[in-house]
DNA sequence: GCATATTGAAACGGTCCCGTAACGTTTCCA
DNA sequence: TGGAAACGTTACGGGACCGTTTCAATATGC
């Protein structure tokens, strides 16, 4: 049974999506990243690479350092790893990681839960 | 034509929403809520009141003085306000503004957007 | 009345992120 | 070949948040 409608969403289901998916990432005693930072992985995860600090940097409008950190940080996580460009050395190459595949389909998972379950 | 269906949404349709969102909120100039404040932030407009620093620390899973921070730092943004209880002196109530409910509005308007925008 | 409990806030030290500026490496091109 | 440009990183000072502990004010109960 195929569904091909547009996803609407009332002002109160948009909000209380938020609300319920919000509230498990803070009660989870896992490690939660900032907004940047997801928006960092996601965008790493979504759109084709390669994907480089720069390109990064101006997708999200955001000076280089912060992309280097939060690259540091995410790759403590084991969330991304970071390899030279063997074809251009300036370059360096964000990968992605089993484990951040992993940590995204859970992410996937709560918010379909919570889609689920949210009130006519 | 109403559509009285549950919001079933695939994997790669949460993640994008997710995703989308969150670069709205990184590229808006507008200061940006951490987890835990936009968590706190919608349940004092989202649940029923009143709302208070012990009973918001407990839904949340978190310290006291966690709660006391966020409001301190929303309250700047005068996302929230807060009143003693005349009733029980010790409890503080917190009360919803007209910028936060706009702050919400506005926010919610993103994530419908961002979910009609959304590929089937 | 007085000790105890409760509430929210403040103090403290530590960690992380920020923006700006400077830096080392690599590539390009005149 | 030598200077300029591009890339990512590091350094620096400042600010925000964290958890724990302590505190002042208020309420409760013997």
């Amino acid at each position: 049974m195929l569904r091909p409608m547009t996803i609407s969403l009332k002002p109160s289901q948009a909000l209380s999506l938020w609300h319920q998916v919000s509230l498990s990432e803070v009660r989870d005693t896992a490690p939660d990243l900032t907004m940047r930072q997801a928006a960092i992985l996601l965008t790493i995860y979504l759109d084709p690479p390669p994907h480089t600090v720069r390109g990064l940097a101006e997708h999200l409008g955001v000076t280089k350092p912060v992309i280097t950190r939060a690259l540091d940080t995410m790759g403590t996580m084991k969330l991304v790893t970071r390899h030279r460009d063997p074809r251009d050395r300036r370059n360096v190459v964000i990968a992605r990681t089993v484990e951040g595949a992993l940590y995204l389909e859970r992410f996937a998972d709560v918010i379909i839960a919570k889609a689920a379950a949210l009130p006519r």
